[in-house]
DNA sequence: GTGGTCTAGACCACC
DNA sequence: GTGGTCTAGACCACA
């Protein structure tokens, strides 16, 4: 587990940590039943306030992607999500649509982006068929 | 030019406004020159505090998407990114990372995923070649 | 909104006003777009921290129940579960289940048991029929 | 006597022994003075801390579920329950009370969670009539 | 020692 | 003035 928080950006610390941690799931780098470092290890490894990695771990818990047991120390969970389909899918559409909006704008051609696309999604196990 | 605020979204309404401009640019519906509503008349349609307004054309005529002359009014500029391919590329490149990622964790699998993607690209001006 | 905080509950504060306000909606009394006290002023009225608060609006609007614009304030949400159908049956009926081992073990014979239930069920808008 | 824990549920170690040990009981899968194990028996199949099955033991037997006889173990005890019959009544009405709200927000409609109900309620041995 | 709750108080984005 | 983020530090339940 190595996290790194850029303070130059806009997006939040706990919101960069949540990012770093589903990356390292997606990339297989963490499975179910790794232990996340501590509240208090990763607050004095970044310098942060133990608060704002409790509020990611909090926010990742309601998520479902760990599982956080006072005394023991957070867990990743099982993939399992709970949002019906119909919701993950339209979710993820919204934030396509705006990309490709931007990409119109940045004067990114299809061919481009779909290029961009494939290596996003190859990077990471978005499997390639249902399950 | 018709605007519609979802007050039920966490997105800024200023946000809104610039995603919905450059939505109808995407989209055609708005093209070079077209004169935009005015800063009043659009608050006034609205119901919406005016710095709100100037808010969303202040920072797309910073990003080049508009030019306002002073006693005249906003219009649609051309298309014309300020920045390097290079930094365009990359910064589609991270937002799409991000979606592969959420779409692992959401167990959207990669065919679902590029089906999403299509329909997104196609239904805007994503021009097919280098445009 | 009269809101009432129970310092000898273990129920913690932030989840004693989650209850309430679910409570107040399911009642009728709080419908959609409804505003809810600013953070502030309900702190300044229960005489606990602002955070405490602002953690209860946050995790309402984590789930969906309202609707939070900084700059504006918190209004009531539509009613619209994003969660499949599936997990919201289990998550009831498993604490269904904990209750009916409690009605035994309080020797809680099964018609009171239902008079309970039909009574708490009849309180609230818990729709007769699927809708 | 075959307890599971759940390390992926949010429901304390201790708890969900207690909560297995009197679902048990309410299946008459236990009766009257039969034997529990031993907190040491428990905590090395479970793979457990020791004190963590003594705290549930010892909550047991303040509930008057079971009774401790110093050097010859824990049994159970008999249905007795200390509390009156009013405060019984109020307890289980409020939870059922958060329960129909929570169906509400759900839009579980009051059918299923009826049906919810009787399965519960059926599967222990909550009796037909006072018992 | 672990995470969870709460307080107190600062600064920022949004309207 | 609104909610959101972050810091600092206390106390508690759980293991």
């Amino acid at each position: 587990m190595q996290i790194r928080i850029d303070n130059s950006s806009n997006r939040p610390v706990y919101q960069q940590i949540i990012d770093q941690v589903k990356r390292d799931i997606a990339l297989g780098r963490l499975i179910k039943d790794d232990k996340l470092p501590t509240v208090r290890e990763l607050a004095a490894q970044l310098a942060i306030n133990p608060n704002t990695i409790a509020k990611a771990y909090r926010q990742m818990e309601g998520e479902g992607i760990i599982v956080t047991r006072p005394g023991a120390g957070a867990f990743v969970a099982n993939l399992d999500s709970s949002l019906s389909r119909v919701v993950r899918k339209k979710l993820l559409s919204d934030v396509l649509e705006r990309i490709a909006v931007e990409a119109y704008h940045m004067q990114i051609d299809r061919q481009t982006l779909l290029e961009l696309f494939n290596n996003a999604a190859e990077k990471f196990n978005v499997p390639p068929r249902k399950g």
